[in-house]
DNA sequence: TTGATCAGTGTACAAATGTACACTCTCAGT
DNA sequence: ACTGAGAGTGTACATTTGTACACTGATCAA
């Protein structure tokens, strides 16, 4: 038999690598990561970044996965605390007021995810499949077309919050919500 | 006096540097807009990009600004040529699953845009002032308050549009077009 | 303890980038 | 036709990038 096979010298490195160049896209954004700027954040020595990935795009990829991990976590929860129809629409007020569900820089983090995908398959899965988890959400509580229209007021809103940089009014937001799902929708 | 003062020798080759820089971001996304492949796609030496631009964020810029210019033109014009509330709606519609005011490249470069816009200041006021003119164009036909809700949905489904690959149902979007108008919004 | 084996690293390198700038070319004024 | 000022360019250069890979060192079977 082998000696030393698969031991790890230092486990959970390949996660501490993954978080830094989270936190490094939504600080600076994916233009401004690469192997180098990833190890200093990480205080990992480069060998370590070629060792645990077979390339940037890998790196890259798995940091928007936190992400989505993460978002769609917190989404999912709290659509699904929800007991009422109304307290669904007011769990979808704070999704888009609010930033107890993403920060500012996570969604920032998210229209990166999106442009990246743009070349890369995996991060563009990704993005599909962050949609997918929030359109399943909303189908527990809504019509499936109510569903994907709140959906997509969700998406647009939260980008017009996070462009603005202040939260839309929640009356106005409320009332919207409301609208979308009271019709035969 | 001066002899050939101000006399270009090409006119017109700036803008077709930026013609070309926005061409290369619509196909290629900005992470390989360059010097060198703006040049080579404007069929122009790498020594021109440095006289007529102080930097490659400024050709990007301009590319973007390009981008505004045309889409928030189609925009524009679009809504006010509907004359009844009806026509209104209907234009939202067509904006949001048809392809006449944004092809995919080009709202995927709205995409590259806002993530651009993280780390150029310039950009961002070009983000903020897109974002501006769409919800200026809505307000001719509905109240400010639908006007923001409406907005927002376009830019969601838009987005959804363009990843998913397949335009929304244009029934769906016409009920939820209608239900944001005609509740008290 | 030893040595085989694989985890992990430091360094080197080719390719690409933004930019500066010494140069060449062109044309308005004479 | 000539000329000089300013339009426009080719080349060179310092940096930064992704990646390869010869090396070092930690661990387990013996």
């Amino acid at each position: 038999m082998s000696a030393r096979s698969g031991v790890p010298n230092d486990p959970g490195r390949r996660e501490r690598i993954i978080a830094a160049a989270l936190e490094l896209i939504l600080d600076d954004g994916v233009a401004r990561v690469s192997h180098r700027a990833v190890a200093a954040r990480a205080d990992v020595p480069l060998g370590s970044m070629t060792y645990h990935f077979t390339s940037i795009d890998e790196v890259i990829t798995e940091a928007f996965r936190r992400l989505v991990d993460r978002l769609s976590g917190r989404y999912r929860a709290g659509l699904h605390e929800a007991a009422t129809p109304a307290e669904a629409r007011e769990a979808v007020v704070e999704i888009i007021c609010g930033d107890t569900f993403a920060s500012p820089r996570e969604m920032a983090g998210i229209f990166e995810l999106y442009s990246y995908g743009r070349s890369s398959p995996d991060s563009a899965e990704l993005a599909a499949s962050w949609m997918g988890i929030s359109a399943a959400a909303l189908t527990e509580h809504f019509t499936p077309d109510a569903a994907h229209a709140i959906d997509a007021l969700i998406e647009g809103w939260t980008i017009h919050h996070h462009l603005d940089g202040k939260a839309p009014d929640r009356e106005l937001v409320r009332a919207a919500v409301t609208a979308l799902t009271s019709s035969a929708l």
